[in-house]
RNA sequence: CGAGGUGUAGCUCAGUUUGGUAGAGUGCUUGGUUUGGGACCAAGAUGCCGCAGGUUCGAGUCCUGUCACCUCGACCA
């Protein structure tokens, strides 16, 4: 069997399990639990802390792209989501209402935001006059509500927590590249930061967002072969400008109305970090974002001089990393096995042996690779490791990703790969969302996204007509 | 909303066939011995057996109803 083959058949295998493994680990972590609300988690402190850390890292790169922070109303009056047609036939299924105010009926039922395109709309109609207003950079950090049917921790809750960036521009082609520019942004921060290896791409029209005249996503692929939007970019044209009547007076003194985006990256994306690399043991987080990223475990605690050197290296450490010292009366056995679930980078071990050269042992979380390094030098060594962590990491998931992506040319090759294996399928299409449905109703795969002009093959790979693009696809979260 | 499953200790579950004192493991509390891969000994605390009704001398167990949650579909960041 070949060594391709053979992973393909332990992740399949996995693959019956998988829902099991990760609802064990967001709860045995401490990410999340459950609450009153069904649907809607608890985000416990480890889990927030993750999400403070991805939260402060996409933050400054929007602002250091010149975008501000804004906080529109929770509530949304019913008129005002019903501005779009679009929009409001595409998210019309899953608003939650608000109908009372104590207990007086309201005259209008208010929604809570399941986005607020429409929130930002009406505002950016009263503050744009003038092609000197332009360009509008604004982002919000706030949670939403979308009345799910079935819901899973992080991956589809009721309420999640995002980043919504909306975008006014006074040309089509400014607005276009703000767009790419902020998929740009998501694309290098799952790469980089975060170590998830992602497709770029373009939505179709079925799977593009309500209301957006383009759709842009990013796609990263789970151990069990399932693809996850991990974040979006829309261009939407000048559409909701005169639906919400956006005008202003452009540099030639004509009227005008303005070309828009939005973007957003979501809480999902944990279930994405967990996905991609938690293992058997648990959780393992990429070095950027874990909230402690050494954990120091000293060995026979009680022993003359182990409690001081540990708060000796802690400080030597704090401010060199993300550290902290575990010096609970647990056996040292119980927390080498907590810190891995918990996905911490590095285990600092620090006993009496090694007190005793100056030294202590170093273990990574992506390979369990253990070193010894002398207590002088670790301020130099601590970022190096979590460097190769990350490195490591993400040459893992691209080297599983290649594993589970597969390439067809006819519709027998893609359905047999559809029907046996998990993964991405690259395939050229049509365009007729006639096929694109086929293959859905067929096989479970949906387009993921278009990658380019097609040139895997020039007939699609379901009606052998001419093709037109490269497709992605896979089964969805 | 369709199909299946589960509700018993903080958690994981046994007990229901054949009605008869409410159970185990784990966790928790206290004390002691330990500490280089989930330690050991001792003593403790913890239950509207999902809810309501019925049958019965007696119901976790049988009957009826109901609610909640989970998994898989359709929908979705």
């Amino acid at each position: 069997m070949s060594k391709e083959k053979k992973l393909v058949e332990e992740i399949t295998s996995m693959d019956e399990d998988f829902a099991k493994w990760y609802t064990d680990i967001v709860k045995k972590a401490e990410l999340m639990d459950y609450s009153a609300v069904r649907g809607c988690m608890v985000i416990e402190p480890y889990g927030y802390a993750l999400w403070e850390n991805i939260v402060s890292i996409l933050d400054k790169k929007f602002k250091d792209l010149g975008h501000e922070n804004v906080s529109m109303p929770l509530l949304i009056p019913e008129s005002l989501l019903q501005k779009e047609k679009d929009h409001v036939e595409g998210f019309a299924p899953e608003v939650a209402w608000v109908t009372h105010g104590g207990s007086q009926k309201l005259q209008e039922p208010l929604c809570i935001r399941p986005t607020s395109e429409t929130m930002f709309c009406d505002h950016f109609s009263k503050k744009i006059h003038s092609w000197r207003d332009l360009p509008k950079l604004y982002n919000q950090w706030c949670s939403v509500v979308r009345w799910e049917k079935t819901t899973r921790p992080f991956l589809r809750s009721l309420e999640f927590h995002w980043q919504e960036g909306h975008t006014a521009h006074e040309t089509p082609e400014e607005a276009m590249s703000e767009t790419k520019q902020m998929l740009e942004v998501y694309a290098k921060f799952c790469e980089e930061e975060l170590a998830i290896p992602i497709i770029k791409g373009r939505k179709t029209e079925s799977e593009k967002f309500s209301g957006a005249e383009v759709t842009y996503t990013i796609e990263a692929l789970m151990h069990d072969g399932k693809a996850l939007q991990s974040a979006t970019s829309h261009y939407f044209g000048d559409k909701f400008a005169k639906a919400f009547d956006i005008s202003f007076q452009n540099r030639n003194n004509e009227p005008e109305f303005v070309y828009q985006t939005s973007w957003g990256m979501t809480t999902r994306i944990i279930g994405g970090i967990i996905m991609v690399h938690g293992d058997d043991r648990g959780l393992v987080l990429p070095p950027a974002v874990a909230p402690v990223q050494v954990i120091i475990v000293p060995i026979a605690l009680h022993k003359a001089g182990v409690k001081e050197k540990s708060e000796e290296i802690f400080n030597i450490l704090k401010d060199v990393c993300r550290v902290k010292l575990d010096d609970s009366d647990k056996s040292p056995g119980w927390k080498f096995a907590q810190h891995e679930m918990r996905g911490v980078p590095l285990r600092l071990e620090l006993g009496p042996r090694d007190i005793e050269k100056n030294q202590c042992v170093i273990v990574r979380r992506d390979n369990f690779e253990k070193v010894t390094a002398s207590i002088d030098d670790l301020r130099n060594c601590i970022p190096e490791i979590l460097k190769k962590v990350r490195n490591n990491m993400y040459a893992k998931a691209v080297d599983r990703r290649n594993h589970m992506t597969y390439e067809a040319k006819v519709k027998e090759e893609f359905y047999n790969f559809a029907l046996n294996n998990p993964g991405f399928i690259k395939a050229s299409w049509c365009g007729d969302e006639k096929c694109e449905k086929e293959i859905k109703d067929g096989t479970a795969f949906t387009s993921r996204c278009i990658v380019g002009k097609a040139d895997i093959s020039d007939k699609c790979v379901n009606c052998e007509r001419k093709s037109k693009y490269d497709v992605y696809w896979a089964k969805a979260y």
